[in-house]
DNA sequence: CCGGATCCGTTTCGATACTG
DNA sequence: CAGTATCGAAACGGATCCGG
């Protein structure tokens, strides 16, 4: 896990040990990538479309696993790959990025192209269905969840 | 305003505008010091307990600007200062700051000292007090903004 | 003094090549 | 497939300088 050169939160001050995390672009956009396109394995995140590289994501997912917002598992039958998933605090999470992508969509749309529309844009001002939507999320992302996964302690 | 050697937010992948802005340590650290604490001036932003240091305050200021989440102002009185306040596109991220806030205040308690107590503790799970809280603090924000600002078109 | 701008050494990123 | 190693480029932090 050699992390040399490589970006180490600083929290201890302030209040703002969430904002360290969240002040992350690619921790957001791995814990994104696993509640919204059920993304679990290393290939599967630097595959994204915003093009992490290996070495920021590995580095990025020690961190998480650190901070216990996601857990490394692997597959019974498979001991050469690995699957990462959202612990209980990695899956708080989603109503606080759900929170933030509404924003965007409301308040960046000249820079937002809206590539592919989530379809967020209504739940503004509307908590009911804000909440149902997320926690159909929640148990989507549960229910997908492959069944042959064991917890990694190493 | 020259920004050379100066981050620059990539935007433009999918999805991920707002993740740019948000996934931003400091953007993020100024626009709570704004609504949390009241702060405006360039001196205030950076005698925060987290210390900017001045060419990045005064590039994420620019930026904020220009994404036009934050507005910059003349006092009438003192063309010396002036004073940075949020337009509603700003004031559209309390609630998302304060979602993290909540997150970080249950999820990250170990790596929290918890140095300063927000009082947010209380409104996890709790829709109206939250709710009641957010406007109190964007009440209370635009209540204690100065009189004698103009804005500024430079 | 205040709000920056500029310079510079250090840290982190990003792309790609490489390994078990 | 899941990372590590490497290295040039970009961002950061700190100090200093400067116009108003």
């Amino acid at each position: 896990m050699s992390d040399k050169n490589q970006k180490q939160f600083r929290s201890g001050c302030p209040v703002s040990s969430s904002l360290d995390l969240i002040g992350d672009k690619w921790s957001l956009l791995i814990i994104r990538d696993m509640f919204y396109f059920h993304k679990r394995t290393f290939k599967e995140f630097s595959s994204s479309p915003e093009k992490i590289s290996t070495n920021i994501l590995s580095n990025r997912l020690n961190q998480l696993e650190n901070m216990k917002i996601i857990q490394k598992n692997q597959f019974k039958d498979n001991k050469k790959s690995f699957a990462y998933t959202l612990t209980e605090s990695g899956l708080c999470l989603i109503p606080t990025i759900i929170e933030i992508l509404i924003w965007g969509d409301h308040n960046l749309q000249d820079l937002n192209p809206g590539l592919f529309d989530l379809g967020i844009s209504d739940l503004k001002n509307n908590q009911v269905a804000k909440e149902n939507y997320i926690s159909k999320i929640r148990e989507s992302y549960l229910k997908k969840l492959p069944h042959s996964l064991a917890p990694l302690t190493n």
